[in-house]
DNA sequence: ATATATGCAAAGGGTTTGCACTCCC
DNA sequence: GGGAGTGCAAACCCTTTGCATATAT
C-alpha cells in the first residue's frame, strides 16, 4: 500500500471512466474494490483485497470481490500476475515493467521497465508467433527471508534448540 | 514429445540416480511418470502426464502422478512453470532458458538461454534481495491461434454464418 | 421501473491427504 | 519382512455459478 496519492487518484478516475463507458454500474462495493487494488503495489490476491475492503465495507462478500476483479481485468484495467501455484494475484500498474519474485515467501515487487530496455524478439520466438510483450522475472530471496534464514543458521551454530 | 532420444535417456538416467540417492524406490509407476515428463517439451500439466502414462500403465492413479511429479520437483529434477491460472505445468529442461507463451491457447515453448545472454541484475532488484535467476517471458499469439483468428476474420468479411 | 449487482450457498476444478493393501528393497 | 508406495475416496482450497433480494441508472 505505497502507491502515491496522485497515482492512486489517476488510476481511480481511469477505472471509473472505463467502467462507466463499459456500462458497468459504479456501486459502492466496486468502487472500494477498485480503490483497494489501485492503491496497492503488493500484487495482492483476492483474499487480501477482500480483507482490505472489508474494513471499509464490512458486509461485502468474497464473490463480489472475485467478480469485480474479474471485471477490471476484462477491461484491461488490472492484470493477473503469473506466479506458481496458489491464489491469483493482481497488478494495477499498467506501465510496462518487470518483477522481482521471492521464491521463499512469494513477495512480488515491480522493477521499472527501464531496467530492461530494448529487449529484442529472438529469431526462435518470432518463428513461434506474433510477439506482444516481453517481461523479465528476476527470482531470488528477498532481504526479509534472508534475515530469517540467517537467524536460523546462527541458532544452529550456537547449538540452540 | 519431441525431445531427442539421447536427451531423453540422459534425463532418465539422471532421474534414476537422483531418486535412488534420495532413498526413493524406483517403482514401475515412478519410472513411467519420469519417462513421460522427461520425453516431453510441451510443458504438460498433471492430467496430460497422467493420460500419457496410462497408455503404458493403465492402472496408475492420478494421485500417484501428482506425488511423483511433486517428488521430482522437490529433487530439483523438474521445475514448475509459472503460468496464469489453471493447472500446474512442468518442465524437465534444466538448462537455463526462457519461454514463449501463447496468451490464447497457453502453448509454452522453450527459447534457448542464448536468446537473452548477459542480462544483468538491475540496481532496483539487487536492493530487494539475493538474485538467483533471471528469466524472460515472451508473450504473444502462436501461429496456430493466428490462423484460427484469420479464418474467423475471413468468414466475417464474407458475411458467412 | 427495470435491468444489473449483490450476498448467500452450493457446485466446480485442481490438488492434497488418510487409510488399507501392495510391492520394492 | 518391513516400510515406503500405491490406489481409492474423501477432504481441501480457490474460484465460479444459480438464485432471490437489493440497488444504480
Amino acid at each position: 500500500m505505497s502507491v502515491s496519492q496522485g497515482e492512486l487518484e489517476s488510476r481511480l478516475s481511469l477505472f471509473s471512466r472505463a467502467m462507466r463507458e463499459a456500462g458497468l454500474r459504479l456501486t459502492h462495493q466496486r468502487l472500494e474494490v477498485a480503490r483497494e487494488i489501485a492503491g496497492s503495489d503488493l500484487h495482492p490476491n483476492v483474499e487480501a483485497v477482500y480483507c482490505g475492503v472489508r474494513e471499509r465495507v464490512p458486509t461485502i462478500s468474497l464473490d463480489t470481490v472475485y467478480r469485480t476483479l474479474g471485471a477490471l481485468e476484462r477491461l484491461g484495467l488490472i492484470n493477473e500476475v503469473d506466479v506458481i501455484g496458489g491464489a491469483a494475484r493482481y497488478d494495477a500498474n499498467l506501465e510496462h515493467h518487470h518483477h522481482f519474485i521471492c521464491t521463499r515467501c512469494g513477495l512480488i515487487r515491480d522493477l521499472p521497465g527501464a531496467a530492461y530496455e530494448g529487449l529484442e524478439v529472438p529469431e526462435t520466438a518470432a518463428n513461434l508467433g506474433e510477439v506482444e510483450s516481453i517481461n523479465v522475472q528476476v527470482r531470488g530471496v528477498c532481504t526479509e527471508c534472508q534475515e530469517r534464514i540467517n537467524i536460523w543458521k546462527e541458532r544452529e551454530e550456537n547449538g540452540d534448540e
